[in-house]
DNA sequence: CGTCTTTGACCAGCGC
DNA sequence: GCGCTGGTCAAAGACG
């Protein structure tokens, strides 16, 4: 039932097309074809197509170099923030005594070591990241930890573009990480549900479940507040009697973890144009940054010249 | 003060 | 009927 989506956190969707099924069997990679005796007018398609292709191999290029530059920018922020935990760590004992006498903060920390909890997601999901990348955890003190969460709780939200408020959390059976329930906020009738769980074989990959459909437009929490101000009320539009599921499996801890920060900031709307259009637009810099899609392409259009 | 999160309790479905 | 499990409720607390 329902549909199942995998989005990765790269924000990159690899696509096997089997291009070289496009390709000709005796025409190797990277060599033009040579296109003797076509018509004048061919010839003509033929300038555009190699326009079109250098203009493509520039933009990869460019691709590329801003590709370099933000995980350069990324590895400078890592470093930075490393040697900024090391500056946390070494405030006097004071500040420590004083963050210790907090008891409420010093009882949500507790909650969070003893049951091994320690990213939130979409404020719900905690589970056991003491794996090799979350080192700091154990090592730090408390107090860090509480910093950590204190100072950036919502790095690593993820958000689909609908208000969601939880109203439950239950460990399962099968899987240690709990699983978050939400609901759809906007609207008290809307009929969607959302559950959010970790992998139980991956903890790093985040799976969140869809149940039926939004009775109403997308809107954000200021929007919402904007027209709850002007005396609106939200109008379901309709009410659809099956309620598909959609599944969405989110790998938050690729080795390239720079991408997975813009996806911890990314805004997703799963049923909404805007995450259609970026699914598209994801697939289309898939395909353009493909050599083999490009030459395949270049290939089929030349085909195409070569029967005019 | 309103909104949201947390969390223990409760309920329903299912298998034995 | 009983126990287990997943899902939901609702009171209390946190927060802006």
């Amino acid at each position: 039932m329902g549909s199942s989506w995998i989005v990765d956190s790269s924000q990159t969707f690899d696509l096997d097309l089997n291009l070289d099924s496009f390709r000709p069997k005796d025409v190797p990679r990277g060599v033009q074809i040579n296109f003797m005796g076509v018509e004048n007018k061919a010839s003509v398609k033929l300038d555009e197509a190699s326009d079109l292709k250098a203009e493509l191999v520039r933009m990869k290029e460019e691709n590329r170099r801003l590709t370099e530059t933000l995980s350069a920018m990324y590895e400078k922020y890592i470093t930075l923030q490393s040697r900024l935990g090391d500056v946390a760590s070494m405030t006097s004992e004071k500040d420590t005594m004083l963050a210790l006498l907090s008891s409420r903060k010093r009882k949500a920390e507790n909650n969070q070591e003893v049951k091994s909890d320690v990213i939130d997601i979409d404020g719900s999901i905690n589970c056991n990241f003491n794996n090799n990348n979350n080192n700091n955890v154990e090592s730090s003190s408390s107090e860090d930890s509480y910093k950590k969460l204190k100072e950036d709780p919502k790095t690593k939200v993820v958000k689909d573009g609908y208000q969601w408020r939880k109203y439950g959390q239950k460990v399962t059976r099968d899987n240690p990480c709990p699983r978050a329930y939400f609901r759809c906020s906007y609207a008290p009738a809307c009929p969607v549900k959302k559950k959010v769980q970790r992998s139980a074989e991956d903890p790093s990959v985040l799976v969140a479940t869809y149940e039926g459909e939004h009775n109403h437009p997308n809107c954000t929490k200021s929007e919402r507040q904007a027209a709850l101000s002007k005396g609106a009320s939200p109008v379901p539009i309709s009410s659809s009697s099956t309620s598909p599921t959609k599944t969405v499996t989110l790998d938050l801890t690729r080795p390239n973890s720079s991408q997975a920060a813009v996806v911890g900031a990314h805004r997703w709307e799963i049923d909404s144009p805007e995450f259609q259009r970026q699914l598209v637009e994801q697939m289309a810099s898939s395909l353009t940054r493909d050599p083999e899609f490009t030459s395949a392409l270049f290939a089929a259009i030349s085909g195409r010249i070569m029967r005019y």
